[in-house]
DNA sequence: GTCACTTACGTTACGGGTAACTTAGCGCTT
DNA sequence: AAGCGCTAAGTTACCCGTAACGTAAGTGAC
């Protein structure tokens, strides 16, 4: 009992105790069991489950940069799940997660199972949603608004001046982040008397190479296209490289649209039309929140990061109004 | 304890009973309390440390994704800790997820520092040391060989007839992989009778951005540069980019060669000369050495997954013998 | 009817740390 | 010298799941 208070520094203990304690921790290399204190219910872990969809696309890997370096500084660790962009996988992680009663948990995504929306009102700890934002959370969120991102970005091609532009994204059983924007997007181009040509969802990865035999297969179908929205900007470097090799010319031939504004963006020769979206510090924002919490400080539970419109010079400038 | 029987499947109830208990924890929505049963040492958890020096760098990424689904698919979870390159952060996450009662760690890189080993080896629990093929390991390894691999390039350039070359890449406080494979390139190039005009290493990420004004400043200082070999990939695509950026042509003008191959590589219209890694089996390959030993089951305990020269033409040709 | 055996379920104890309480010893006051 | 307040240290009980053991019925053989 005096050695858990001493190495607690309590207090009630006198110096000369103190060192005799110190001493046989080092002696022993003695370290503490927190599985023992979490379980016996005096606090709560430092353990925080974070869902991340999966690590190939550059975007989330920055986002879960962000996320454990703010919880690591401050004394939390990340158990990480990576849900293959499937609600059964999440679900099943966070029956798991929860069996180890973590402190708080963040998730990526607004949709959630049945089971798992049981499971997540009843386990009583902090929740931050990420990516999307959303107005009423099951706790907190922080993102970004993902239609409007879509949208505003087909009302800036349809500005520019283009009426039949392509999409080339993924698909997944789920709708997500990505399908919103989608949507936001197609809304925005039919609004402007512009035509989708053609939504390409591949079952891939949301990376280079489907970008590049995505936009193979949208021309083959669609060859009057004058310009594609890719889903990020992975894709759509696929994609523009794929229209080079193909002696298409950028933005003359056609243009090129990316959405994350990744950071292979700044070293490009052409600067990608791109929309730009602060990855590191969603993350971080997430954890903060999730801390603030933790630590019983108030908290706004919804926050929006916002995201910016990068003109690049991979869609042709607007044209003199 | 009819009620924790019947949760495990352990036998010894009637079917009668067994509904009973599971109409319980419907209504309940019971979760049990793992914590629990791993402190009580009947079992270990099921966490493992997993160790990261960024996810900045993509390679990283794509390994923690090969370790973290072959874990999920098992039954474990990763507890991630972000190292920044240094031994003081590795340390001290060492300390904290000890704490926790891991079953085991896999650590990145072969470097601890001295509490750190002599923690590793009071914890008595399995312990994969990655990235850097390791043959005499704490416990376990797997890897590639740095030295080796740096070794190959620089041969390989020296034969392509390059004798004035450069290198970018960055530094950290701790000797790494990346400084072995430097060291192993250098080596080469000497013997081959080359010379390494420049080590550029540079307090930065390793990422598109610091190859970029990396190679203006390796250029402004030694113009004669005939070749550059980078830290990695996205180093190697930064530099690139700004040798395009002032006219000069890849590979007539000056060599490129990265290391790493990452996913933008294939469809590049110039294949980067590059090293190929298999960073995701590498993941995987670790996850499973963890978890075979976990289980008892016998293991290798080095494994190293080699490398491959892509020859790539961002380099010119072998001449004619 | 007795014994051996099985099935179904209950009871006790334990793990490691700590909250809450108790005790021992000391110095100071009156 | 008794009484009080304080500090330092010890004791007890608890958290929850499960190993190990106990027990009460039921079954079948002889």
């Amino acid at each position: 009992m005096t050695a858990s208070r001493v190495l607690r520094e309590e207090g009630g203990y006198s110096e000369d105790t103190r060192l005799k304690v110190m001493e046989q921790v080092d002696r022993l290399g003695y370290l503490p069991n927190r599985l023992a204190t979490v379980f016996a219910g005096d606090t709560s872990s430092t353990f925080i489950g974070v869902s991340i969809p999966d690590l190939g696309n550059e975007v989330f890997a920055q986002v879960l940069e962000g996320i454990d370096r703010k919880l690591g500084r401050l004394g939390y660790q990340s158990v990480l799940g990576l849900t293959q962009h499937t609600l059964e996988e999440e679900e099943s992680w966070i029956r798991t997660v929860l069996s180890w009663q973590p402190a708080g948990l963040i998730l990526t995504g607004r949709n959630h199972s049945k089971k798992a929306m049981d499971m997540l009102r009843n386990a009583g700890i902090p929740i931050v949603e990420i990516w999307d934002f959303n107005s009423s959370p099951l706790d907190m969120s922080v993102g970004i608004n993902h239609f409007d991102s879509g949208f505003d970005m087909g009302r800036y091609l349809i500005n520019c001046g283009y009426r039949k532009i392509g999409y080339v994204g993924t698909s997944h059983n789920t709708a997500n982040a990505a399908t919103t924007r989608m949507a936001g997007f197609v809304e925005a181009v039919e609004n402007g008397g512009g035509e989708v040509v053609k939504q390409l969802c591949l079952h891939d990865t949301a990376t280079y190479y489907p970008g590049f035999y995505g936009t193979e297969q949208l021309l083959a179908s669609s060859g009057d296209t004058e310009c594609i929205f890719y889903q990020n900007d992975a894709m759509a470097f696929g994609g523009s490289q794929y229209c080079q090799s193909k002696g298409l010319r950028i933005p003359e031939h056609i243009g090129i649209a990316g959405w994350g504004d990744l950071p292979i963006a700044p070293v490009l020769t052409s600067r990608m039309t791109s929309m730009h979206v602060p990855h590191l510090k969603l993350g971080q924002t997430a954890a903060e929140m999730m801390i603030a919490r933790l630590s019983n400080e108030p908290v706004e539970n919804c926050k929006d990061v916002g995201f910016r419109l990068i003109p690049g010079s991979t869609v042709r400038r607007l044209p003199e109004a």
